[in-house]
DNA sequence: CGGGCCTCATTTTTT
DNA sequence: ATGAGGCCCG
């Protein structure tokens, strides 16, 4: 029986099982962090191939990442001994392009339409800011383009956006409600869409089309999504829509890994999930494979607060495990000093340990720089994942747009990056002349481009660049039929003696000339996705490579292979997991970020990102913070951050050489690096603020002024209002509000400068 | 038309 | 502190 092949490879826990062999009709797997939801994922797919037969196109999974959709693509070849070909594997976006593009007449649109990233919708934006008469130094295009993105993930279009926002008396709203319909519209007209129209579009394409619904429908009798937490209203719908005839819907996710909020995810749809899909299957995995009990506990402890969340419990059959560390340093630079020793002592210590068994995560990707820097001084092998990305590299970014051009002549945003790059006498004016003179035969830029001699006011120099560039275009649009990306890539490249020119840019030239080569080899090794077949003829290699570079996320990038730490934001780390974590920047301000005091609903997405942090770590788990860190310019101190104050009792405490030790320690210089104080250290703080002390008696936490002396679950006394507990701390410094529940007065929420709190040292 | 200088914002996370 | 964009001059 092909069943048992599969389960006799695959272990599974009676949940797990439960989920696996869910058939038909909405389930919803309510899967902690480690718990092993994407085996459960993958089996669930060997399961209805081979036992039940589905064909492989009747099934959608959709991932998170186009890395997490490789490797559930691998795992099902792994199990089934061979290739799921047909199957609809992917990310949203990807999913939805693959969608778009098939259907793409119908939406204005031709099958090579060109993916705009952030930065190009967002000079786009600007453009239709200007030509719609809103101020675009007045009305920042990030603020407009937010407002925009926010209105697609929510499925509104510019007509009802505008008839919503049109008056708004919030006068972003009401600018962006201009800026929308006309941003859309050159969309449009450069045959382009932005990210969320791959979630927007293939939604109101089946809204407007019965008879594909119908197909659709009928076609996908099975949708398995994972990450669940993080899909937004426009995900939502489309999932609703396909899973509409047979409703067979497997949703797998936990909200407590919901992270993504600020991006328009909704953690109503997985709270709800049973209201929208009446008679939902529910599974719980609350079996960790992953963490040892001590790491287990403090996300346990962490997560616990959240009071929006289904509540439940990671257990797990292991046991032991080492402390988890909470190291102090002096500043950013003796943080990241201090991990990459701290990686080769442990890595002395077990002789098991590669440098690809650690991580290094952190809040922002500014704090990337500084450790980068302590890594590369150790002489540490390290990857970065995310900051500047790859694909928004100058030079990059410069070639592609060659590509973009030669696959969709219509692209404007790649026409004005390279029609002047490199120069061929072409400047603003000469632009500006020609962009009229195609308005007037209502041509593209490039068609006008070819007849440049002829438009009134263009010097003969400038018109000859423009001829010549339309030529190349031209050219190599001939060729993109039946010439692979990668060559197609590398003559370009050589006709226009990029390499040559960047290496003659300056002390970066070398590495931009060889982002460049990396860019060529990149495109050498492209094939075509396998999956595209059914509809092959109808595309050019390259425009199916410049569809899927769209859509290339950082994390896709991250070698696990490769024997170097991983550094990377706390975001990016979503579904990896290492023996050993370090958390840095564990501070106040900047984890948790300092503007999510205001919303309690902020505040509690910072939390989920640190149990994400905490859960990432399989034996050994690091948070690390410094007293005084390089922010903007400036200098911060950031007090220790709350999500670790509470755990203080729990943790092994530890401090770097640079930092002085504390009154009362034991040593001011020994040898040894580290001093093992803990618990107990606050018990000196006073009620009512701080002492501001500065200097030697640093060690104490007194030593910032912005540190709140209150936290969650303190008794306080009020002089009028008795006495109480903290539930909630807001604000900063001299801002900083308590929300205190008192026994007799009820709910209050105060601000601690005016209310004259004492610490009620009998609770 | 291009280069260089100055100003400004920017630092939350990303498909 | 750093980068991007705008402005001015050669």
């Amino acid at each position: 029986m092909p069943t048992d092949r599969i389960d006799a490879r695959v272990a599974l826990n009676p949940e797990q099982r439960e989920a696996v062999e869910h058939f038909e009709g909405p389930a919803l797997v309510l899967a902690g962090a480690g718990s092993g939801k994407t085996r459960v994922l993958t089996t669930r797919v060997c399961r209805l191939l081979d036992e039940h037969g589905v064909s492989p196109h009747r099934i959608m999974a959709v991932t998170f990442t186009n890395k997490a959709a490789g490797e559930m693509r691998e795992r099902v070849a792994g199990l089934l001994g061979s290739d799921p070909r047909g199957i609809w594997l992917g990310t949203f976006h990807a999913l939805g392009a693959r969608m778009l593009r098939r259907h793409a007449p119908l939406a204005g649109r031709t099958r090579a339409f060109s993916i705009l990233d952030a930065e190009q919708s967002l000079r786009q934006v600007k453009r239709a800011a200007i030509d719609a008469g809103v101020n675009p130094k007045r009305w920042s295009p990030k603020a407009l383009r937010t407002h925009i993105s926010d209105a697609k993930n929510q499925l509104i279009g510019s007509a009802a956006f505008e008839s919503d926002h049109g008056f708004s008396a919030d006068l972003v709203q009401r600018n962006a409600s201009r800026v929308y319909p006309v941003y859309q519209e050159s969309l449009r007209d450069q045959n382009a869409t932005d990210f969320d129209d791959l979630l927007m579009l293939p939604v109101r394409l089946l809204e407007n089309n019965a008879d594909l619904l119908a197909r659709y429908q009928e076609q996908f009798a099975f949708l398995l999504v994972d990450e669940y937490q993080d899909t937004n209203h426009a995900q939502f719908r489309l999932l609703e829509l396909l899973a509409g005839k047979h409703g067979n819907l497997m949703v797998v996710g936990d909200d407590d890994q919901s992270i993504y909020g600020w991006r328009g995810a909704d953690i109503r749809n997985i709270l709800d999930f049973e209201k929208s899909f009446p008679g939902a299957h529910v599974v719980r995995l609350e079996q960790n494979y992953r963490s040892t009990p001590v790491i287990l506990s403090v996300a346990n402890a962490v997560i616990r607060q959240n009071r929006d969340r289904k509540p439940k419990k990671l257990r797990t059959d292991r046991l032991g495990g080492p402390p988890v560390t909470c190291l102090e340093a002096a500043d950013e630079v003796d943080e990241a000093a201090w991990i990459p020793v701290e990686i080769e002592r442990r890595m002395l210590d077990d002789p098991q340990l590669n440098y690809r068994d650690f991580a290094v995560l952190y809040r922002t990707n500014a704090q990337a720089r500084a450790m980068e820097d302590g890594f590369r001084r150790r002489g540490v092998p390290y990857q970065i994942v995310g900051g500047v990305r790859f694909y928004e590299r100058r030079e990059v970014q410069d070639v592609l747009a060659y590509l973009r051009l030669i696959s969709n002549p219509r692209d404007r945003d790649a026409f004005d990056r390279v029609v002047n790059y490199p120069s061929r006498g072409v400047g603003r004016v000469t632009l500006q002349r020609l962009s009229d003179f195609a308005a007037t035969s209502s041509a593209t830029l490039l068609e006008a481009a070819a007849e440049a001699e002829r438009a009134p006011g263009i010097p003969p120099a400038g018109a000859r660049g423009l001829v010549a560039f339309s030529d190349l275009i031209r050219k190599y649009s001939a060729n993109a039929a039946h010439t692979p990306v990668g060559q197609l890539l590398a003559e370009l490249v050589e006709e226009l003696d990029l390499l040559i020119v960047l290496r003659g840019e300056g002390p970066e030239g070398e590495d931009r000339a060889e982002n460049v080569r990396e860019l060529i080899a990149g495109a050498a090794e492209f094939v075509a996705d396998i999956e595209e077949l059914e509809d092959r003829d109808a595309f050019t290699d390259l425009d199916i490579f410049l569809q899927q570079v769209a859509l290339v996320a950082d994390v896709d990038r991250h070698d696990a292979d490769a024997d170097a730490a991983t550094l990377m934001t706390l975001h990016s780390a979503k579904g990896l997991e290492f023996p050993v974590v370090f958390i840095s920047g564990m501070e106040e301000g900047l984890f948790p970020l300092a503007r999510s005091y205001d919303e309690a609903r902020l505040l509690e997405e910072e939390r989920r990102l640190f149990y994400v942090g905490v859960t990432r770590a399989q034996e050994k788990l690091y948070l690390t913070h410094a007293r005084r860190r390089r922010r903007a310019g400036d200098v911060s101190f950031g007090p220790l951050s709350s999500f670790v104050e509470i755990l203080m009792d729990d943790l092994e405490t530890k401090t770097t050489r640079q930092v002085p030790r504390r009154r009362g320690a034991v040593r001011w210089r020994g040898r040894e690096d580290e001093s093992q104080s803990s618990r107990s250290r606050r018990a000196g703080s006073r009620p009512g603020g701080w002492d501001g002390r500065q200097g030697d008696a640093g060690g104490d936490d007194s030593f910032n002024q912005d540190r709140p002396s209150y936290r969650k679950g303190e008794g306080v006394v009020h002089e009028r209002f008795g006495s109480g507990t903290i539930v909630e701390l807001a604000g900063f410094g001299s801002d900083l509000k308590v929300v205190v529940d008192f026994q007799r007065a009820g709910r209050k929420k105060l601000l601690v400068r005016y209310a004259g709190l004492q610490r009620d040292y009998s609770f």
